[in-house]
DNA sequence: AACTTATATTAGCATACACTAACTTTTATA
DNA sequence: TATAAAAGTTAGTGTATGCTAATATAAGTT
């Protein structure tokens, strides 16, 4: 999953990059690389170039539409808070089957995005209009649509980001950017939020 | 869980069953126990008697609390058949955060025996003025209320029970009971079923 | 009591998945 | 280009789970 987001955001997939995402050490990944190679998920010229092949790709697909299903069933029917839906599905969407799978798309109304504004696979399209909130000129006023995936292992800025209402659907205005300082000032609901570039730039906005 | 159902209904720990149960080897069961036994989930004086201590006790209600909850969902929520719902919690049940089990108990009601009429730990009175269907003379009319925990991995078993109506809530019949046969007959829906007695044994009505 | 069957354990092996430590190979930069 | 930094690999360990095969211990039956 986290190589399939690095390959459709990223252009390529860097085992050291995967190391520091799911918090393992790089020897880990060199040998779960090799057993993924050896199993058909992956295919690799070199040492770099690593690439999905179909079946890896089909595999990551159905998991990350399980795990946003989840992250939906979880907002929707059991009301839990937007940023803690990402980790609480993590561990369920491995034991989705496909039957339950399609189940939960029908009742669950076959959605294109996750609640955090992630495309379902497929549907990258209609995220490609939001622009990264370090690009939008100050004064503009926008409508908060995404936070993408690279944060949501952030604990403590999903957070700040929920504390302060950043979240898909807020209106909110961007009062200063400030390239120099690497930060930006939002307001939402009155109230004002600083963002740092680094964060920033993995949330997405509508004009 | 299995452990735990074991103790509650059978009185008993044994572990040739649990091997059965689980489809694994007694070598396996054995390593597993010894595991448990230095975690402190298990205790036992000699090689028999296997108990679980009170930390096990805990562990296992909280597992299948989440189990019983998971499968409403399934029925509730997802309409999934009854006599599929078993194997589709199997895997979600160890992903359920404590915040999330309390969200379920709210949204599902707080129920007290499962889908299948076994009773949420805590409750097993509710479920003791059953009784199994072999023991019900026949010519009575009941309603059957529950499954027990020990065929639902009978998938056979169960496809069979839920082809022919045989589930909670039903009104049944008993038409014939022939204990030199061990099997009975009953009427489901104007629809004539017949059990033996090693299945009947497990599926409890209310008179 | 002797024999058989059921139960339980040990030993030896394999795989997945983690780690640390010690390299090697690239890549970037002074 | 030489050196430093980043990325990747290998080797050696360890634990959890599985397995088979051999053995030991109980329990039941003749």
């Amino acid at each position: 999953m986290t190589m399939y987001v690095m390959e459709r955001d990223y252009g390529e997939i860097v085992a050291a990059r995967l190391a520091e995402m799911m918090n393992v050490t790089p020897a880990t990944v060199a040998m779960t690389l090799k057993r993924m190679k050896r199993d058909k998920w992956i295919a690799r010229k070199g040492r770099k170039d690593i690439r999905l092949t179909e079946t890896g790709r089909t595999a990551a697909h159905s998991v990350i539409r399980r795990h946003m299903l989840t992250e939906w069933l979880l907002v929707r029917i059991f009301k839990i808070p937007l940023f803690e839906t990402h980790d609480e599905a993590h561990g369920i969407e491995h034991a989705i089957s496909p039957n339950l799978e399609k189940r939960m798309r029908e009742i669950l109304g076959d959605p294109e995005v996750c609640p955090h504004g992630n495309p379902f696979p497929g549907h990258e399209d209609l995220t490609e209009s939001w622009i990264s909130l370090p690009e939008i000129p100050a004064g503009e006023t926008v409508i908060i649509r995404r936070i993408h995936e690279f944060v949501e292992n952030h604990h403590d800025l999903l957070d700040y980001l929920g504390k302060n209402g950043v979240e898909p659907g807020a209106q909110a205005q961007l009062i200063e950017v400030l390239p120099f300082n690497q930060t930006l000032t939002l307001k939402i609901a009155d109230k004002e939020v600083i963002l740092g570039f680094s964060a920033a730039r993995y949330i997405f906005a509508e004009r």
